[in-house]
DNA sequence: CCAGTTCTCTGACTAAAGTCAGAGATCATG
DNA sequence: CATGATCTCTGACTTTAGTCAGAGAACTGG
């Protein structure tokens, strides 16, 4: 890759490093450690679960239950059993939580108008244009996979947004009980693998592979969301899956697909796909593919 | 200030907090504390006092020596007494160390990689034209004004330019043994005080003030790196040095000037200042400025 | 209804990051 | 050449961040 253009990403990153360094300060100087001021802002004004603060930071159980602790001392947290699952727990601000959280929020407002102040209109509507750009251009690297489990929530979501597609555009539409069904066991290691793409965490994509001992490798369910589509995020999708099927030791890997699925099917094509006779009786399918899986 | 504008300033400092935490992250991954890692790359293949670390860093002077400690005993740096001053210290890599920051540097032009290598051509050169006026226009929100004494290399340094600057704009030259004096007292508080305008922690302007207690401020030795022009550097030193005269109770704010220095002048004038008759005898002034100073 | 799973919490740790107060060597300056 | 300033270092701390194991309550699916 250009030197050049490496060079230049990383001086942007230095700079903007330098940036946020004074962000994470600015959110930082509420005399109260950076965790809490996170958890704090992330229960957000909605309340959150106590599970899901821990998915989206990222943090032990352990840890988060004892900030919340810490924050339910200092008044600012209140933390209730769901009403639904009384095994889960409910974390809400308290009337002071929500100030200290305005507080929060003002302090990222003050950050954002220290960076336009100093800048006539001009400049401000090129820094605004700029950084839209970057924004969009940076998305592709953000793209993040990661092998789930397929019970989880967000691969559930995942199927059913896929389901949803798939009975809007097949002629006839859709119902997965008319489909050939998929086990949860067929794509959990090491009967196979459910692959999650996620952008700033949230889904954005997913796809699942089985790989039967000494059969070929079979792709199922792949799905990218529509408002990423243009990102390169199937291709890559694809690759990862093909990549798990090839690590079981796969020697090849095949999938069927219906002919609404257009852009499906010149991927396929695209990364080495070949059509081949039915393989499986598949009601919704029109076109088998298959793809040798050379080892790197 | 803009709302939407900035909403998507704040937007633009997550998702790059975002890119710069897998940077963090990448950083790190060396099985040894990101401080380390970060004394280690600061220390740079020619080596550097260890002042000048503690300085950059922003770390406690005990903190950095006992850091340094432990990447002597790893063989990856050497301390040793500086050649011209035996109180300083030199930190040097080395050979693994050298290796050792290498692999970082290779992180870091992995992680630029990794950002690029999604992209298309076209999308790259957007990406990269996008990045570099982010980092243009970012760069007058980055500019830090501080007090510093001024027998401190930086401000020194800073004179040096200015006087450099003088003797080749004035008609005849300029010496600063001929102008009138400037006391190191004079500009250290309480009796008024020298700012050094920093861009990524180096110096590119200065400016003093003296405060003598019930005369008019008399503001001296205002400088703005020629790299540093266009970026209103100028407009704040001069606000931030009329903000200390007013702090310490100055009423009026008065300065003289060369005709050479036209964008000085431009700049007096566009702030409020008015020209009044000679208070001094500078061989070197044509223009002697004056505005009053009123209380915020 | 029971076996396995999910969710939160507590206790007991560790490592990293950073602070503070001197001590001792060296230098600059009147 | 005494005085004060500068520079680095050590010892003694604290706080923050995070990990790990396991207990107990609640739910789920067969």
């Amino acid at each position: 890759m250009d030197p050049a253009a490496i060079q230049q990403i990383r001086r942007f990153n230095r700079t903007v490093a330098e940036g946020i360094g004074t962000f994470t300060d600015h959110f930082l100087g509420r005399g109260r450690p950076y965790g809490e001021s996170r958890v704090l802002w992330e229960i957000g004004t909605d309340g959150a679960d106590i599970r899901e603060l821990r998915d989206r930071l990222g943090l032990d159980s352990g840890y988060v239950s004892r900030m919340l602790r810490s924050l339910e001392r200092q008044k600012l947290v209140r933390v209730r059993v769901h009403a639904a699952d009384r095994r889960v727990r409910r974390a809400e601000l308290t009337a002071l939580g929500r100030r200290e959280r305005a507080v929060l929020d003002s302090r990222s407002d003050a950050l954002a108008a220290r960076i336009l102040e100093p800048l006539t209109d001009k400049q401000r509507a090129s820094l605004l244009a700029a950084v839209s750009d970057v924004e969009r251009l940076l998305q592709p690297s953000m793209v993040r996979f990661a092998i789930e489990r397929p019970t989880s929530a967000d691969a559930q979501w995942c199927w059913r947004q896929y389901f949803a597609e798939l009975d809007e555009r097949f002629e006839n539409g859709f119902d997965a009980d008319v489909a050939l069904p998929v086990d949860v066991r067929e794509v959990t290691p090491p009967g196979g693998a459910l692959i999650v793409a996620r952008l700033h965490g949230r889904p954005i994509g997913c796809g699942s592979v089985k790989t039967p001992r000494g059969a070929p490798a079979y792709l199922k369910r792949m799905w990218v969301a529509r408002e990423a589509r243009g990102l390169g995020v199937g291709r890559r999708l694809l690759a990862e899956l093909e990549g798990y099927a090839r690590s079981t030791g796969a020697k090849t890997i095949h999938l069927e697909t219906n002919r609404a699925l257009r852009e499906a099917i010149a991927l396929y094509r695209a990364s080495g796909y070949v059509e081949v006779p039915a393989f499986n009786a598949e009601p919704y399918a029109h076109h088998w593919f298959e793809k040798p899986l050379t080892q790197a």
